[in-house]
DNA sequence: TAGTGGTCTAGACCACATC
DNA sequence: ATGTGGTCTAGACCACTAA
């Protein structure tokens, strides 16, 4: 392989290859890309050096290994585990689904709040989603979501409630946004008058606030999203190494 | 190498042995364990395989490769990164250092909610810590730390206050444990009176509290946790992906 | 049976750290 | 100059999947 313009180890420039061509579509989330052997040949490089690359790409959650099968590009929408990103777990072992209600979806100027986040400019137009997670009947999530108006041109309540599955999944059929990886920040908060009416909670009581910036190809910003989940019966479940 | 006792890939069966040592103290925590060739010599594969394995137990956190140095055993003493497992960020980006104090340092009966956890048998004797840790002066964490008594026979208050660094480094120099990995349990909760004087808000206050169960080798637990962190100023910061 | 990813080997050379 | 981990190659064989 010619000596591309940066200087890091073959794989690497390999791996940066195959994200330019999974950020351009060439293979759609669900698909299978080319056997390692085919890509091998396409970059004129050995098997083991694509297999190198296609290792990191799969520890980083954006290509899914198949023995027998092939290698496939991530999804949301396939996923059967629902809700990707979602670490609240209810007390009692089960991590059984959730009912799903949106209350609003608008376009309007980016709050100056939302606007610091990286990636959405000041005053810019976005759309702004509310909706509310329930298990067995009760309130347990309420999401504030705010989405670059641009790319999610057309985005309706009404098509978010006819959408099976995770949200995600509609951003990636839909929009052909994916969402790749995701910071939060967690805080303690007191819930407020418009919170506790729709988590059906008393005005002050603790509420578990977490805001999530979540990021595409290129580590570009497109979601921002601020979750107040209830914590009498469920947790959030983090793991650390 | 001959076909062990279970049927699972060479280099896995290198990991294991690998993470035996480790545990048996053959390499203790800072220490380089033998090159790539003398293990692969040693168990009489190539060091291809030796590498796999030793690729994997670098990315669980086990060993810590240094390009021309060696491959060493990983360690909480001396990390620069103080607090390897802390997830609490100052809201402006400094993460400088925070100062400790041991309010409390006592052997017990293991109460009930501490029983539960695994790793701990029903009123079993435990040491108990509870310390504070400092910001800028104003307390912001409050730990409550519960260790089975018979591998921390001597842990007082002296010793944890004169101990500079991490607490897990001293756990490691001290008494043989290692922290490898930890669960945690991320609730909000309202502070009570005691909390509430400790970390100086008022009784009702929303505070994180961070359940925390800490692993060491062979998935074996031996510290449960719980922290209530203000999240006024600091906010948990976690990575989705 | 053919094609895929998964493992294992052996050898070459590079980059870095140390003496 | 030597020893370490890091990269790259080429080829063999295994395990799984599907036609």
């Amino acid at each position: 392989m010619a000596p591309g313009p940066a200087f890091s180890p073959l794989y690497q420039q390999i791996k940066v290859l195959l994200v330019r061509s999974l950020q351009a579509g060439e293979w759609k989330p669900g698909e299978a890309i080319p056997s390692e052997m085919e890509l091998a040949a396409r970059f004129k490089v050995s098997q083991g050096t694509v297999r190198k690359a296609i290792d990191e790409m799969a520890t980083e959650n954006l290509l899914v290994r198949r023995q027998g099968k092939g290698t496939f590009v991530a999804t949301h929408a396939e996923d059967h585990i629902q809700y990707r990103f979602l670490r609240l777990m209810p007390d009692d072992g089960s991590p059984s689904g959730m009912a799903r209600q949106f209350l609003d979806c608008k376009r309007m100027r980016a709050p100056a709040e939302v606007a610091r986040a990286p990636g959405l400019k000041s005053g810019e137009s976005v759309v702004w989603v509310r909706r509310t997670l329930y298990r067995n009947g009760t309130p347990v999530v309420l999401d504030d979501i705010w989405l670059p108006a641009a790319p999610f041109k057309g985005l309706t309540a009404e098509r978010l409630s006819q959408y099976a599955g995770p949200m995600y999944g509609l951003f990636e059929t839909e929009f052909g946004v994916r969402m790749i990886r995701a910071e939060e920040k967690i805080r303690a908060v007191a819930a407020d008058a418009t919170s506790s009416a729709l988590l059906a909670v008393t005005p002050g009581a603790p509420l578990l606030s977490v805001e999530r910036l979540s990021y595409t190809y290129g580590d570009r910003p497109v979601e921002l999203r601020r979750g107040l989940y209830t914590t009498v019966s469920h947790y959030y479940r983090n793991e650390l190494s």
